[in-house]
DNA sequence: TGAGGATTGTTGTCTAGGCTACATTAGCCC
DNA sequence: GGGCTAATGTAGCCTAGACAACAATCCTCA
């Protein structure tokens, strides 16, 4: 493998996942959600009250990235910050009735978007795919947890 | 498939390339590079004296995009914007020689990233995953290219 | 009970990328 | 030549994420 191959594994993750962001995004434009916030949303619809750090341990990601979608996201009325009684450190999140709305509709982009991306995979090929990438992950998770290196 | 499902493909792919992006520049941190930097490296190391646009094209990038990258680098002294004789538009890109010097060591680092990520796959598997992610990427670029929706 | 440590969320600063609008410059064609 | 169009790079404004440092709050244990 020399760098000078484009079809380097590493390249094409990479470009895999920033295409589909940049794809869903434009398809989802006019609604108002980015694929991020609606990440956001599919997590809180299954789990209302949540809070902020609990939200980022489900989109695995950091506290401080997680703060401030919820920042935008409530600035644009889809989200609520409520207090938790008990521990006043703790923010309780929850969808508005909008977003409640929303949710289904971005749902069904979203798997047209990936149904189309793997249109060119037969089923068994789209069902190895999902497989073989899913072992990656959780290996990258347990690299990305060991503190690096 | 449901909103539930956090194997849901969709789901995994950014994870992955985020989870790969996120390895990687720890990893790499101390020569002052980040994995998005190295990529800008591998292509002029190619292509030396390539303009910005053709460097954007070649990451499959905005030109925006490429042209803050190359400032950042610029600025920490991995590259040099050359005017071009003939069409004083252009802006021909060239690797200082720190740059050429970490082009290497880089290269490593990313190989063996990718190597540890895909650790868990059979070489048969890995082939397997590669080829399909690359059918994945091109049916994307095809999306992408065909102005959205 | 009270001191020290852990947790929670925020802020600051950085890279990275997208889109739009724009000035400059080339190229083409009348 | 002169005017229109296309290409090039830049700037502004936005999302998204990482890391570090910090204040407020809570918890534990001596």
């Amino acid at each position: 493998m020399s760098p000078d191959d484009d079809e380097y594994i590493g390249y094409v993750l990479s470009d895999v996942a920033r295409l589909i962001r940049t794809v869903f995004d434009r398809r989802v434009r006019d609604i108002g959600l980015t694929r991020a916030q609606w990440l956001v949303l599919t997590r809180l619809y299954r789990r209302p009250g949540a809070s902020q750090t609990e939200l980022a341990d489900m989109l695995e990601v950091d506290r401080a990235s997680a703060g401030r979608m919820i920042d935008r996201m409530e600035k644009n009325g889809w989200v609520e910050r409520r207090s938790d009684d008990g521990d006043r450190r703790i923010n309780r999140l929850y969808l508005t009735a909008d977003a409640r709305r929303a949710h289904k509709a971005m749902w069904s982009i979203a798997e047209a978007t990936v149904d189309d991306a793997l249109a060119p995979l037969s089923a068994t090929e789209r069902d190895q795919f999902t497989r073989l990438a899913a072992r990656v992950k959780s290996q990258l998770q347990s690299m990305a947890g060991a503190n690096g290196s």
